[in-house]
DNA sequence: CTCCTTTGGGAGATCGATTTCCGACATGCT
DNA sequence: AGCATGTCGGAAATCGATCTCCCAAAGGAG
């Protein structure tokens, strides 16, 4: 009824547990090819799966690495955390997911569980450029820890994340091109990384003039938000670029509702190119990530010496996705 | 630099390591105040944190427990695991998700992974009617298993689901109540229980004559594919229930596209309440289900003595939301 | 034929926390 | 005072797998 141990194996094979485990784990050791094989048979014919905590114990290694997200609810960070597991499955390795309800408080709790023993390394995506940074600094003495996708003050660490000012350019360049002049920004969320080098990024092309919408999170319902805001200001605007696609589908909505025409009348971009954009009437114009490539350069952080994980920010280039909301040939 | 062990706890408060871990592991034994404030302070000066693993080896139970759904692409799974994640949070544990990639051979080894000893129970929400039956009675057989939201045959173990018979009812019935008879059923992905059960329950109550529109799986380009045979098939129909929100979604869209008329024309409705419904225009009416009853429950049982997770389905009631795509006056 | 090297199996130590068991001391009762 | 009872700290066993040693046997060199 319980579970059979490494001793039943070796038992039933007739051979001590040091023999058993040199099968059974691989060790680089000779063994010979017939106990080897009565091992495996017996292994195989009593269900033997090797006590994951007593392994750990031993080894000092678990072969999960964890991930911390912001939130699930924003479906670009399913999408990061789907990448980063199929880099790590390809390893051999399993992830671990947690939610930090896009608290700072929340996220410095699961960052400590995940590490009292049960990952080998962390990614995070963290929730403020300025508050995660002491739970990061924290976690990234104790083991290793690549940020991704976002940056945090003080932490001591890597980050592997995109260049949102290239991002930027190419959305507001875009833009330009197709004849729109008065581009507005709706930026939620400024303490993050990512949401706050992008309006720095916007301010700084357009001029202190820029028309900007800030809102405190990212939530759809913030979207709405910003489209009243920008039906109310729509004979000094012709263009809008979303922090987030999350706000962009929320203002395209509302923007539907007050029958403004998109892209006719106004232009919306959103950013991280989620796959409900292709839904919308119009599909939205977005930036997408390389999320893969960043996935697997931030594995290889994760699993280099301590010295390669330097405190730095390493940048991805963005790449355009243009569609129906900013043009309407496609 | 290496992380303090219980020992070196012990060692700094001047005690055994067995009243150290009294004081620490909270064991219902009287230990002298100051020595456990001795300890208390010298733990938390040196930044003690137990080791998981060699807390799980010795006690047997590691304080997670885990959800493996069949993808975190489809926003109603990410509800879900949240839902359960917060019962849990609540009960003092950890919650590992896992994501199936709808691919019965990778859900039973996503279920190994996590059984070999990483997690005390397991919560499922099988990819399969038929094919997740053998991994999940296997798995049912070596630690606490219960079901979430569909069941699989011979699954030997209870599940805690929808009363989706219930629910297609009351979807047709407030069709009815607004002037729909001619209403048509997009199902996906019959697979699954749920599916399996949302399409019999509308065969049932529509007899054989009714008009369903049958698609292999539940993704949004699915949603896109039956609309364009819906499109066809306008003059005959006057309303669709969809067998879930996704594929409302992508069928809204593409009505849209070919200027039908929602719900003018035709009515529509989704399943599972995400919460994309309220951006849509119009917003789509669905079904929502109760689910932190549902993972309350579903947590109760996993912990019930295994006599109590006797091979059932438990039913709990849907509840509808009525939203524009059916009733103009919302 | 002896001695040295190589090969490979097994006994036991080890990882870090919990828990059983024993003994020391205090308290209460007669 | 003498004995039963209770309280509480610490030594050591324990969980299951890995890994370091040691030792026996086999093979090779001189």
């Amino acid at each position: 009824m319980t579970a059979p141990r490494l001793l039943d194996v070796a038992e039933a094979a007739g051979v001590s547990r040091a023999t058993a485990s040199r099968v059974l784990a691989g060790t680089p050791r000779n063994v010979d090819p017939e106990l080897a094989r009565r091992v495996e048979e017996a292994a195989l014919r009593l269900g033997y799966q090797a006590n994951h905590s007593a392994r750990a114990l031993r080894t000092g290694t678990t072969g999960t690495v964890g991930v911390v997200v912001p939130t699930l609810a924003n479906p670009y960070f399913v999408q990061l955390a789907d990448a980063i597991a199929q880099h790590v499955r390809a390893a051999g390795g399993t992830l671990m997911v947690s939610d930090a309800a896009n608290d700072p408080a929340i996220e410095a709790e699961q960052i400590d569980t995940l590490l009292a023993g049960r990952v080998d390394g962390l990614f995070v995506v963290p929730v403020s450029a300025r508050e995660s940074g002491a739970a990061v600094r924290n976690a990234a003495a104790r083991r290793p820890v690549v940020l991704f996708d976002r940056w945090t003050e003080d932490s001591g660490t890597v980050a592997v994340t995109l260049d949102n000012a290239a991002a930027v350019r190419l959305l507001v360049e875009h833009l330009e091109q197709t004849g729109r002049h008065r581009i507005a920004l709706v930026a939620a969320d400024q303490a993050s990384s990512s949401g706050a080098e992008r309006l720095a990024a916007f301010t700084e092309l357009q001029g202190d003039g820029a028309t900007t919408v800030l809102l405190p999170n990212f939530t759809t319902d913030a979207g709405r938000t910003a489209g009243r805001r920008v039906v109310e200001q729509r004979d000094r605007i012709d263009a809008v670029v979303c922090g987030a696609d999350v706000l962009a589908v929320g203002l395209v909505s509302t923007l539907h509702r007050s029958a403004v025409s998109v892209p006719g009348e106004i232009a919306v971009t959103g950013f991280d190119d989620t796959e409900i954009l292709e839904l919308f009437d119009p599909p939205i114009t977005s930036i997408r990530h390389p999320l893969s490539a960043m996935a697997e350069r931030a594995l290889t952080l994760l699993q280099a010496p301590s010295r390669e994980r330097a405190e730095r920010v390493e940048r991805f280039q963005p790449q355009l996705v243009v569609r129906a909301s900013t043009d309407v040939s496609f």
